[in-house]
DNA sequence: GGCTACATACCGGCAGGCTTGCCTGCCGGT
DNA sequence: ACCGGCAGGCAAGCCTGCCGGTATGTAGCC
């Protein structure tokens, strides 16, 4: 009998296997933005992922390997986001301020937090930080490559790739302020308004 | 010679007092710096002051006290270290280059990453972030200030608190990266570069 | 095609190591 | 002499990594 799997209540062999392992990443990364990296606990992961300590301990023997794979399947999960996201937007309203909402969302959202307390451990763990070390770069390729995609004709402007990467760290800063500061979200808008001003106007200006 | 008490080989109790818990602070964020806010614990910072746990333990009952005025103390030596460098500029040479180096140089720095430590820490720790929550502000605070000593003509013009933030996010964002991808400083020199063609620009168009 | 043997995924408990906070005792200053 | 500052040991709690045991999927054989 040739399986039809969706009539199959249960899965093959390789498809549980990779679903308890997105299960186990996924409760890792919801802890990481939960309790912090310090925080942090294989037990938790457990808790949150619903299985045995055992199930943990088969598929990622040591902790440092389960941390690498949730840093590296986060990275994954929010580029591919990212182009879903800047596809989302009509090509007719693609304008650079719709843009700036759009990677602005990627800096106010759980897995930003995540994201950020693999990057400040990765500080101190060589392991991780080859890990993460990548990620800086691909995000700004990333970025540029869906960028160019969207503006073609901006794409080919001097400084696209410094100010695209000038962009990013502005954003971090700000969003890591915010994670400690909910107040400073009034300042922050005055900020990320006047950018966007800055921004427009110089793309309009680009445009001719 | 003034009546300085170097003769007098030991010091008085509140002497006493107050260069131990400097020591214990400054092993603190010696150790935040070293091993990260995760791998931190007491044990580390009496080894690094070279005191007893019993020291430790007088001064500051609790794990977080000491974190707490850690916090504080590496805030008040940052403020107070900004401006001595700022004022070390000879005033003849205040150009907005400068200036930038001098800021620059606060996030090339090894009490920036004990204070991004703190500052992720503190999102998971209620106690530790009303203390780095106003930490932001009082940053960009004492930036504005010591900038408009410096700049009494551009401290006028508008949008210069914005601006200032943002650079301020800026730099944070940029030695983020850097401290998990020495690498990427060639691609962030260019972006420093950018903006401090930017700023002159923009401030000589202000001077008109 | 059905059954058996093996491999693999998963469970729950255990020991070792580390950290924190407390406690008692000693020393020097006042 | 009294008191505050400091030293060092101790117990409780937690986390990590490992282990034997069990259930389930897969492959070989009739």
């Amino acid at each position: 009998m040739p399986f039809t799997p969706t009539t199959r209540a249960r899965l093959t062999q390789p498809e549980r296997v990779e679903a308890m392992r997105n299960r186990l990443l996924d409760a890792t990364i919801e802890s990481l933005a939960a309790t912090g990296y310090s925080g942090f606990s294989t037990n938790d992961v457990v808790r949150r992922a619903g299985v045995s300590r055992g199930a943990l301990a088969h598929h990622f023997p040591v902790k440092a390997d389960l941390i690498a794979a949730a840093g590296q399947r986060l990275i994954a999960l929010r580029a591919a986001e990212f182009r879903q996201r800047f596809d989302g937007i009509p090509p007719a309203r693609r304008t650079v301020a719709k843009a700036l909402n759009v990677l602005w969302s990627f800096f106010d959202d759980p897995s930003f937090h995540a994201l950020m307390e693999l990057t400040i451990a990765a500080r101190s763990d060589p392991e991780l930080r080859t890990v993460m070390a990548a990620e800086s770069k691909q995000v700004a390729d990333t970025t540029l490559e869906v960028f160019g995609e969207a503006f073609p004709e901006l794409a080919e402007q001097p400084f696209i790739a410094e100010t695209l990467q000038a962009i990013l760290a502005l954003y971090t800063g700000l969003a890591l302020q915010q994670a400690v500061d909910a107040d400073a979200d009034g300042r922050h808008a005055a900020v990320r308004r006047m950018l966007k001003g800055l921004l427009t106007m110089a793309a309009a200006g680009a445009a001719e």
